[in-house]
DNA sequence: CCTATCATGTAATCCGTTACATGATTAT
DNA sequence: ATAATCATGTAACGGATTACATGATAGG
């Protein structure tokens, strides 16, 4: 237990989902985040598995074994788990993301801009499309954190395709 | 020679650079990444002294050992090099970025906007006026790759600047 | 002359990806 | 029933980050 261990996004997202959720299994980790967050943080299935048992190892989630069939693990957030989510969430940061996008790092170093505009511009539209439908069906009562989320995807993805409408102008 | 890797972005940045500069040591990469590449897509030293070493071996870039003092590696793209990167340019992608932004992800889980806002507004701004100090002193003969690299960016960091005033109000 | 910083590199660790594998359900 | 797909998980590998380390150069 509490070996000391580095919290990486992918802990506080696994952790801050787990919370969210009360207890979840690796897989229901999956769909949730195969349900939204994934389009702008994605995370390999594995490790869902991998993350979730270096946390418990470190002290910062519970793991529940079934004991029938499946022998699925459920996992918990504990007391010192809730308190790294919260110091995180509590420290606002000054990071930058960084772009990192293939297309543009191809049209960097000297891809011709047409094709490239053509196949980047209507993966970015229908994706545009997908944030917006998503946020009209937003409820009231949608929490902010998401909704934020979603507008910023929103905006990325409108300037992408300003982007690229240009690039193949 | 000529062993099977699996070529990365890493890799291709590498090749990119190295026959963008015909001859190169790790070093000198690793101030071009500095000088501008790396504010959109960073690597870390290491992998410059890595990476070179890991084409090498597979073919794409060939080795010059300095005999005296310090016994710097200089890199050459050889064709094989050359074929790669050429290849990978020609073929145009349509794979999407994930924003994948610190901050957005501590808003995601559900931190306070406006602390976050505070911290974030201000370096995106600085940098949203680095960028466009760069883009006034690009000549008429810059390649268009980086122009619009540079543009690419300025939108980016205006729709960032505009997304935390919004948070923050 | 001394020390701080830049230049240059290697080693160790670990996270993340890819590949592999098998049990349960649903559809035909 | 049988195939196909979904659910669930483990193992292996490798790229990327971090830490460590030393030689050169410039400033005080």
């Amino acid at each position: 237990m509490s070996s000391k261990i580095r919290l990486t996004p992918t802990s506080y997202i696994v952790l801050g989902l787990v919370e969210a959720a009360g207890e979840a299994t690796p897989y229901e980790l999956k769909q949730v985040v195969a349900s939204g967050l994934g389009d702008f943080w994605s995370i390999q299935h594995a490790q869902l598995y991998a993350e979730p048992e270096r946390l418990a190892a470190a002290g910062y989630l519970k793991e529940r074994r079934e004991e029938s069939g499946r022998r699925r693990r459920h996992y918990k957030v504990t007391a010192a788990g809730r308190k790294a989510l919260k110091g995180w969430l509590d420290e606002p940061t000054e990071e930058l993301t960084e772009l990192r996008d293939p297309g543009l790092l191809k049209l960097f170093f000297g891809a011709t801009p047409k094709p490239l505009a053509t196949a980047q511009l209507p993966v970015h539209e229908r994706r545009l499309a997908d944030y917006e439908a998503l946020h009209k069906e937003l409820g009231e009562d949608a929490p902010a954190g998401i909704r934020f989320s979603l507008e910023a995807g929103i905006g990325h993805e409108r300037e992408w395709v300003r982007f690229w409408k240009q690039v193949g102008a």
